[in-house]
DNA sequence: TCAATAATGACAATATATTGACAAATATAT
DNA sequence: ATATATTTGTCAATATATTGTCATTATTGA
């Protein structure tokens, strides 16, 4: 029996997985000057994109990491300055991890080669095509969690 | 200047990398008894669904990874007899990739429960939703290489 | 309330991946 | 053809990530 909706999935797993690879390639290739790797500015970028704060297993859930890895780059990151650890009213050991000021600095010179980046290489793709694959991406999210 | 389709792409950029990680992790829990890892079972992926052969720096370009990995990789493969080394017509060097009889039958395993899991995961997506995604994607790969 | 369950920080061991470098093979352009 | 650029295998150093464990803190359910 076939099923070609079963071969076009695995064919998108694994086509996620190149996509995975380039995207990390592109960030560090842009973030070269910065001095940060890719370990770095996905912390840098989860926290950005997050509205209330996020905690080292937040991060570490959001970019589909162990909290392990995530605790060991943030921790350097804070004895680096570019990260804080702030308290959390809701938990009494678990830190919430903020952008420190030079870290702040660090996410605007960022911003400044990302959103060209962004903006040019989102320029021939409907927004409709975006919006289909992100929607489709959440819902394979939720069906992992 | 709002641009909805920076902030979505953006967005979309962080969502690919935690699907990314919850990818592998569902591969490592449907192949646990296996004895494969996501780095294993990755290449014997990329080398099933591939037509022609495949060689060492072809599946690190397929997986979005540095050949140098899939290299150590490949090696324990074939010294565990997973895998074979064969010659490559095109190449003197550089040798194709190829699954063992020992090799296909992990892959026949492998199938058994990988196809139920992508028939289950794609029962409420529309196909056409998935075409669109696996397009997307594979534009913005080529933009990227 | 309180017992059971889950989440978290910390530490260690191991696996996986990247980066850089060099020589050999191949591909490209002129 | 032939010089130039790219690709590839190999080795080494380093960075990053996972897995497992344990004590502590939070959360959940009865």
């Amino acid at each position: 029996m076939h099923s070609p909706k079963r071969v076009l999935f695995l064919d998108l797993v694994l086509t996620l997985f190149r996509l995975n690879g380039l995207l990390i390639a592109e960030g560090d290739a842009m973030t070269k000057d910065l001095g940060l790797t890719h370990a770095r500015w996905k912390v840098i970028g989860a926290i950005a994109l997050s509205n209330a704060g996020l905690t080292v297993p937040g991060i570490a859930r959001v970019l589909g990491q162990s909290r392990q890895a995530v605790q060991r780059i943030t921790d350097v990151m804070v004895a680096d300055g570019i990260l804080v650890y702030t308290d959390n009213p809701k938990h009494k050991r678990s830190a919430l991890v903020t952008l420190s000021e030079q870290g702040q600095d660090t996410y605007t010179l960022l911003r400044e080669v990302q959103d060209p980046w962004a903006i040019e290489n989102t320029e021939d793709i409907p927004i409709e095509e975006l919006e289909t694959t992100l929607r489709l991406i959440r819902r394979l999210i939720k069906k992992f969690n």
